[in-house]
DNA sequence: CTCCACCGCCTTTTT
DNA sequence: GGCGGTGGAG
């Protein structure tokens, strides 16, 4: 590669080091004691364990200034990688404004996906592979992977493509190969897994494509493979820098080794107890022995916090205490006072909305008795992305402004991926996938039986299924009007690919063109749905976001890694998002809703990884609590409508966890508030409650007592639903079958059994539905 | 071939 | 409560 050899032509450059050493270093003057020791520690092995808010991105990209400073390496010798674009865009800025320049100059800062795309890129062909091969998303595996399983005779419905799909990363995230997937493991999808695995790859190679995975997985075998290409990189990568290294799978840290092995100078940052990507393959494991891995390697501690109250990091640490195997880690703040960690129940998760959005305009207002806080420092951060419907419907009616982050990603959507489809097949006429995805869209009389000619025509004379197409057209293989706009289309993609290398004509313009020509913009124009008008705004975006490529090439290369639309508008908004998407991220005021057991936890997590899974969860409780800097609030619900039915639901057990001292227990104004607290009296509910919070440990629960008591106190003061709380709880016991009853959200019914607690009701408008005593009422004491 | 009504499954979390 | 897949009608 002939960058290469320009860049092996600055060996020996570091001439100057003497002089750069002397340079002044203002930019160590800010730094504590324990992130000074991280940069200053260069070589050799270093595993920064950075608790949540310690300076962490602050310490690393100071590191990286230093090493460039002192001379010890160029911006391109230093290998960067961090997981995702917003850490890598962030850092290369940091440093940037630190330097004084624009950090142009690191190629190598950025996710582990988009270097291996650069790296592989280079070396293609040792992977089978041509360098423009295109990369396919979760989309595009899927519907391969469907074929395949198709074509085999299986039912799909039996063994879905997802769950190939899924075992397949899973192996590639352990840097499995087919031919080393191990035999324990051939029993998966039906003992074809491995069978599938060995035909997907092939037909990735006869398409000349990779999915995420392969990016990694391709990589750590060309290096094992090809001892020549690795040394090259060991010798050019002279330090190598990991941002939260907690996260990365097995391929990553064999990939990353394998760079490292040379001289070692591999600096490690991470968090044990903000691991939270286990169920993508991430292995705690790496972080945890890093030290055997590199033996002498120095272990830095940074557990000074500078973000949140004592009583934000008092609730984390409490929360977080109940795991084991921790690297032990104790996070502590100079900072004094503020705001108790604020904890409150509802009765539902539309009441718990509602409440969220009342708190967020008196805390907008300052009516909270403090300084008005702007939209954009606040945050509801929740466990599954589901959970926000109940927040943007309740803020769309009264009018707050909210930005949800990390929701579907622009290029994910429906119209984006087709209009990347057509700029794709015009780039690359034989992108199979891109033309099966475009054939028909918009409709033009070509169905099954039209499509599956073109699949025969191509595979017989060994073309594309373009090709194929053009070929079924001529012999009259397809005929009529689908015919005609057949062949319309192959000619219309000719055109468009001459027109591509056409120098007078924008990429821009060329895109409008196509979009427009094909039909396609005309397809959502005509379209009366009421996202249409949203869809055809979409697109003009993405028109207007190819400005920054050269051409329609550059576009397609960079858009499935580097695209994304969190485009940072000036207006002030609430953020919405998940848990997962708020790690590295910090607000003033975050609110955590949806503490329920089996929501969060997730009964899933449990479930599938036992106390693992658990303890996951347990990590991302910490991350959520340590992002917010002063006020803390978390809710729960009672009741909750999962896949359409109502569920009642228990607190979260992390609930239990947060030391008492550190949280006040909120009783809602008014609605409801009574939802828990009120049954001091010993419902049934409450004693079931009761009975599971026994068997977690620490049911001194803290706050939960101090709640009871507290709503208590207030209970019979309650207006309205509250008061119908109270009576109705006094006759939970008394519920006989055939009974007539009324339930708050299903109305009226009758009474088909009793369980315990829970009653079986046959509601006239809802149908049958299990439901808790103490949420019924007898007819009769029906409020209003 | 397309449209539409119905059914069943589902939802963690993402580069 | 939503989405994709299916099956029957136009």
């Amino acid at each position: 590669m002939s960058s290469f050899d320009e860049m092996d032509a600055f060996e020996g450059a570091s001439l100057s080091a003497r002089a750069m050493a002397a340079r002044p270093k203002p930019y160590l003057d800010g730094l504590n004691p324990a992130q000074r020791d991280a940069v200053e520690c260069l070589d050799g092995p270093v595993l920064m364990l950075a608790g949540a808010g310690t300076g962490k991105t602050k310490a690393l990209t100071t590191r990286i200034v230093h090493l460039l400073t002192l001379g010890q390496a160029r911006p391109n010798e230093i290998l960067a990688v961090t997981f995702t674009n917003k850490a890598a865009r962030e850092m290369k800025e940091r440093v940037g404004r630190m330097l004084g320049q624009p950090a142009e100059g690191m190629p190598w800062l950025g996710t582990f996906h988009s270097i291996c795309v650069k790296l592989l890129r280079r070396h293609a062909e040792l992977a089978g592979l041509k360098s423009n091969f295109t990369i396919l998303d979760t989309d595009d595996q899927i519907r391969l992977l469907k074929q395949l399983i198709q074509a085999a005779g299986i039912d799909d419905k039996r063994w879905p493509a997802r769950m190939l799909a899924g075992i397949i990363d899973d192996w590639k995230n352990r840097a499995l190969t087919p031919e080393s997937v191990p035999v324990a493991a051939a029993s998966a999808y039906n003992h074809r897994g491995t069978e599938f695995y060995a035909q997907y790859q092939a037909r990735l190679k006869e398409l000349n494509a990779v999915d995420f995975g392969d990016l990694l997985l391709h990589m750590v075998t060309i290096f094992q493979n090809h001892p020549d290409v690795l040394s090259q990189y060991q010798r050019w990568f002279r330090y190598i820098m990991v941002d939260e290294y907690q996260d990365t799978n097995v391929a990553q840290y064999m990939w990353l080794r394998l760079l490292a092995a040379g001289h070692k100078n591999i600096c490690c940052v991470g968090d044990d107890d903000q691991s939270i990507y286990g169920w993508r393959g991430a292995e705690v494991g790496n972080i945890l022995r890093f030290e055997k891995d590199f033996p002498g390697a120095k272990v830095v501690r940074l557990e000074q916090n500078y973000r949140s109250t004592e009583h934000i990091l008092a609730a984390a640490s409490g929360v977080i205490r109940g795991n084991a195997g921790r690297l032990g880690k104790e996070l502590w703040t100079e900072a004094t006072g503020g705001e108790k960690v604020r904890l409150i129940g509802h009765w539902d998760g539309e009441e718990e909305a509602r409440w969220i959005g009342e708190e967020i305009e008196a805390m907008q207002r300052g009516t909270r008795g403090q300084d008005p806080v702007d939209l954009n420092q606040m945050a509801i951060l929740v466990r599954a992305s589901h959970q926000m419907r109940a927040f943007e419907d309740r803020f769309l009616t009264i009018g707050l402004p909210y930005r949800v982050i990390g929701g579907p990603r622009f290029y994910e959507r429906l119209e984006i991926r087709d209009a990347m489809a057509y700029f794709r097949l015009v780039v690359s006429p034989e992108d199979d996938l891109a033309f099966e995805r475009i054939v028909n869209t918009p409709k033009r009389g070509l169905g099954d039986k039209a499509q599956q000619k073109i699949q025969i025509a191509a595979r017989e004379n060994g073309v594309s299924l373009l090709e194929g197409a053009r070929l079924a057209v001529d012999s009259g293989e397809i005929k009529g009007k689908g015919g005609a706009a057949l062949r319309q289309l192959t000619e219309d993609l000719r055109r468009w690919g001459r027109m591509a290398g056409d120098s007078d004509i924008s990429h821009m313009e060329l895109a409008e063109i196509i979009l427009d020509e094909s039909g396609y913009t005309a397809m959502w124009q005509m379209d009366k749905n009421p996202d249409s008008p949203g869809r055809l705004e979409n697109l003009k975006e993405l028109v207007k976001a190819l400005e920054n490529f050269e051409n329609l090439q550059g576009f397609l290369e960079h858009v499935s890694l580097v695209m994304d639309n969190d485009k940072q508008d000036a207006e002030q908004k609430v953020s919405i998002m998940t848990l997962h998407a708020a790690k590295g991220l910090e607000f003033p005021a975050v609110f955590l809703p949806g503490w329920e057991d089996g929501l969060f936890p997730s009964q899933r997590s449990m479930d599938e990884s036992g106390l693992k899974g658990l303890e996951e969860e347990r990590r991302l409780a910490y991350v959520g609590i340590t992002r917010a800097e002063k006020i803390c609030t978390i809710s729960f619900a009672g009741n909750r409508r999962v896949f359409g039915q109502w569920q009642s639901q228990l607190p979260s057990r992390f609930i239990d966890e947060l030391p008492e001292e550190h949280v006040e227990v909120l009783t809602p104004p008014g609605l409801y508030g009574g939802g828990y607290g009120a049954a001091a009296g010993g419902t049934p509910v409450q004693s079931r409650i009761d009975e599971r919070m026994a068997q977690a440990d620490g049911y001194n629960s803290p706050g939960w007592k101090r709640m009871q008591a507290r709503a208590g106190e207030r209970g019979l003061s309650q207006p309205r639903e509250s008061r119908n709380q109270v009576i109705d709880l006094t006759a939970t016991s008394s519920f006989t079958i055939g009974e007539r009853v009324f339930h708050q959200k299903f109305g009226y019914g009758a009474i088909t059994g009793i369980e315990g607690d829970k009653l079986e009701v046959d509601f006239e408008k809802a149908g049958v539905k299990k439901v808790i005593a103490k949420f019924v009422t007898a007819h009769d004491d029906v409020p209003f």
